[in-house]
DNA sequence: ACAGTACCGGAAGCCGACTTCCGTTTGTCA
DNA sequence: TGACAAACGGAAGTCGGCTTCCGGTACTGT
């Protein structure tokens, strides 16, 4: 699994190298088509997302396509790939922690507002496996989802901008150290610790005065 | 995946099941084999560790003995299982920092023996995989290795009790926490964070002062 | 030196995912 | 309404791992 796991096997065929996600992919859901498509597709996704919230990328095509009473072609009709499918969903989890991130951006206090980021996706985390898989998987450069990741991540750079230049965050933290951070937190939670205490220890570790003199 | 990736299939025989790891396995191991057979566990289990600081729980059975200079039937005739081999492996894990953490309870400053044992993990975590992976894999209960499992945490426990009474980690953690908090750590440090960095933040989100009140 | 047996090697088997294929169904447009 | 293409379903194909099998090899005790 490592982490566990995680099996979104590298396409086999060359087939779906030759799509490049979000492109063809919106290209086709966007261009005229019948009804019942459009129908099953939203059924797609409404299934794969609570399967995907149940079992992260560990979810199997055969799950979601039973799940939305379809059967596996039409599913791979609509997402040639495993990968394209997750991509989706895992879109649809940056896209809301980036608005989380932005009303952040938009409130004054800024260390009240890491507070409150981090805590919302914590408590999200807790019953979420899809969220915490986005968060690690998001460490990895170059996933196919890397778009959505960046505008997360400018947001998130910008916060952290802020928030040393108050004095509320530790000076020496960069913006990978804040990526691998909620990394952590996901697998921590998924580890089953409790995560109030776990979001509260991590925002104490951001907020610490400086870093104390490492031990040898 | 989250997991990363840990990818230890359950046995799809009925074999492997009736065999308990850590007794005919030992009894095996010491009952009395030819010179050859003994030369080749070692250098399984050389290669074997050489390979999963590597790629932690992902490593695969050719791979091990192909660097071992084996075939895979021999391999097997050591482990009837990779779970089997991966649990020698995590054991050796285990003894380390259980060794380690017994140092850390011969040590008089509690709070910086913990230090000295988080940093010295962290640090090897950022090159070993398979840690991460044993760390990791140590939250999911009733795993294969749970017996060491337990007996670093009782040494831990101690330990956290110490420090709790000392006044030296928020008294609000429990033995849980520091299980998904190294869990999170070894996430983390995967996620290319810098260690030492990630070690001085969580040992400063134990440490903390009485935890700040939640945010909403 | 020899028999007997433990052990070795790696090709073949198996299994659980993902993905493809194609006969059938259904929506759409004239 | 009829023809046509788009979409459906799910059985079958593929592939990458782990595991087994068995003919050959080489220790070991006599």
């Amino acid at each position: 699994m490592a982490t566990a796991s995680a099996n979104i096997a590298p396409p086999p065929t060359p087939r779906a190298a030759s799509q490049r996600i979000g492109e063809l992919d919106h290209a086709v859901a966007e261009r005229h088509q019948r009804a019942d498509a459009r129908r099953n597709r939203e059924k797609i996704i409404a299934a794969a997302e609570i399967a995907f919230r149940e079992l992260g990328t560990a979810v199997q095509m055969e799950d979601i396509a039973r799940r939305a009473k379809v059967g596996v072609g039409t599913l791979y009709r609509h997402f040639p790939t495993k990968e394209h499918l997750v991509a989706e969903l895992a879109t649809h989890c940056f896209s809301g922690c980036i608005s989380e991130a932005e009303t952040a951006l938009a409130t004054v206090d800024v260390w009240a507002a890491i507070e409150c980021f981090v805590y919302r996706n914590a408590e999200q985390m807790a019953t979420d496996a899809g969220l915490r898989d986005t968060f690690m998987a998001a460490c990895q450069s170059g996933g196919i989802w890397a778009g959505e990741r960046d505008r997360l991540n400018q947001r998130l750079a910008t916060l952290l901008e802020r928030a040393q230049a108050n004095g509320s965050v530790r000076q020496d933290v960069t913006l990978g150290d804040v990526q691998a951070l909620m990394c952590g937190l996901s697998a921590a939670i998924a580890g089953g610790g409790d995560w109030r205490r776990l979001a509260s220890m991590m925002l104490a570790g951001l907020h610490a005065p400086p870093p104390t003199p490492a031990a040898p």
